[in-house]
DNA sequence: GTGAAAGCGCTAACAC
DNA sequence: GTGTTAGCGCTTTCAC
């Protein structure tokens, strides 16, 4: 198929259709100064005539703000990702902010140049999901008092950046207690996340805390690399069955994992939660429709994608934002950890 | 915290700071024209010293091109959300184009004004997943000669968009053959999707012409809602069994409603594929890790969001691109319909 | 209540 | 190889 662009209409030819200025339509436009009711209508006449759409970019130059929020993120992927969009897309248009994104993972192929392509230059304010600004920009940024707000992650040392996130430490200490309470498991494997997973190293203390506080030994071998990865989680979780460890309880370290360890253990012919005890993090859509249902703790994770927003416009508008928001968490049982409910 | 922001350079200071005229730092910046060495070498010093960045809104302003996609999307859900913007964050970092984007879900509350936030006025181009757009809005854009492309679904009738989506019915019927001459089932339920969604459409054409195949008369008993939503699969497939329907195997429309249709089943104490052969459509990520594995049809979901982004582009640049991009998928094989594969 | 006009920061045509 | 300058389409101040 071929087109044929047509001419868009600017504000001027609106002026003159309804034979008024620039400036007046302009008011109408944003419903700004005062306008009579009379001249309003014929504007409005005017700008359905020619199917006006103001420029966002002249806008934009007039007013000295994008109206924009920029979002920045390593990779896409899972079903944490999609809730948390979810949240943020919903506070963004709450605020009357449009959504710029940006995946790093994008980036290598073409970006040569000395700039990102989402910050001060087209946006009022930036979005920044765990690591997906090395340290340098956001120092650059943080410089430049330009609006940032972490997720998920806290700024580099030094740097005063509100982050929003989740309680990870005391909910991971609560489920493996109640694996280790509830349950009399004692042999539990813990799959870590990547050095730079935050939420992974919060976890891994709630964990330790846990055993600690049940007097059970830390055992170096029950830690095995496999957070946030369903694949490397499932590796993982056949190797140590192969070489024959001992345990009896697994805390997957978030759902996703979760679901790759379940896949080796079945495999592998281990009842679960019979042989094995399983637990996530996150409590993703598809934790219940696990076989059997997953136990975890419940992120809320959409909730942290508006609060987010939320933190940011905040920034935006006064210059202030809380330093550290803390979103609470809900431990949900359900059959893999041992319990019998009914769901 | 509160913040203090910095006057941002302009490409005055940088001309002024390296002592040439705005026109040499445009050229240095776009790599255009002709700059001496050493004339470049000191304006990139200034622009350093001063930690310059273009404005946006200026260069979209003065070149009449945004340099940006829109993509809109009725929700944002489910693992096959995030593969598609996946493809899509991917596609427009290798075109080099920046991505705006919207979902329907979050308008209602604050749009008041006359135009989508995504549009003409912001970007050089959209585009439309499933029915995110209502008719009228993609009339005025065809009519006006704007650059759209759909994905997964057709244009209204009489407009001539462009749109990317996969091998629906064949693929179906495919699955649906398999699970007839294969492993000997007849009466195969099929959950189907909303109206307005049309690959369920056309994946329930693709189950017809199966049966049709075989002689198997369609009940149209086996036909029920619950296609495209995991919660409403689930409550489905509980009603048919608890009415005591006669069935021995379902076309789930897709993996999201396959997993809502496992738990139902499992929670009645069916066996899978044993009592009831289950399939589903577009192999997300968790397809394997059910349990047993979910047989399947792999949609390359990715790839049909690079492709997208790959139409729009050019016909962003040329005016052109094919009216119809039919993705190739993949019959995937594991166990929940019968079969006994090592996977 | 309304209009004139000065920018907003940049690009690109043109002149030298 | 580089500078001058006229826009790009809008907002907003200041007059009236």
């Amino acid at each position: 198929m071929s087109e044929r662009r047509v001419r868009r209409a600017t504000i001027a030819d609106v002026a003159g259709l309804a034979g008024v200025s620039t400036a007046t339509v302009s008011r109408v436009i944003n419903h700004a100064g005062t306008v009579a009711p009379e001249t309003a209508r014929h504007v409005r006449a005017a700008i359905e005539t020619l199917d006006y759409r103001p420029h966002a970019a002249a806008q934009v130059l007039a007013r000295n703000r994008t109206n924009t929020i920029g979002l920045v993120f390593p990779e896409i992927s899972g079903y944490y990702f999609a809730s948390l969009l979810r949240g943020i897309a919903g506070g963004a248009g709450t605020y009357g902010y449009d959504l710029l994104i940006y995946s790093a993972q994008e980036s290598a192929t073409y970006r040569t140049a000395f700039q990102y392509p989402v910050g001060e230059q087209n946006t009022d304010g930036l979005l920044v999901f765990t690591d997906g600004l090395p340290e340098g920009e956001l120092r650059r940024l943080h410089a430049r008092g330009f609006p940032v707000v972490l997720i998920h992650w806290s700024p580099p040392a030094g740097l005063e950046i509100p982050s929003v996130t989740t309680e990870n430490k005391a909910s991971a200490y609560r489920l493996v207690d109640h694996l280790i309470g509830v349950h009399g498991r004692r042999r539990i494997v813990f799959l870590a996340g990547p050095e730079e997973h935050e939420d992974s190293h919060w976890r891994e203390k709630g964990y330790r805390q846990a055993l600690e506080a049940h007097r059970i030994p830390i055992d170096g071998a029950l830690i095995a690399a496999g957070g946030s990865d369903r694949e490397v989680a499932r590796a993982t979780v056949a190797r140590l069955l192969r070489d024959g460890l001992d345990f009896d309880a697994i805390f997957a370290g978030d759902d996703d994992s979760a679901t790759g360890a379940l896949t080796a253990l079945l495999e592998a012919g281990r009842r679960v939660p019979e042989d094995v005890a399983l637990v996530g993090f996150d409590d993703i859509d598809i934790a219940q429709h696990l076989n059997p249902p997953l136990t975890t703790v419940r992120v809320p994770v959409e909730q942290i994608g508006r609060e987010a927003v939320g933190q940011l416009v905040h920034l935006i508008r006064t210059g202030e934002a809380d330093l550290l928001t803390l979103l609470p968490t809900q431990l949900v049982i359900r059959r893999s950890c041992g319990c019998n409910v009914v769901h």
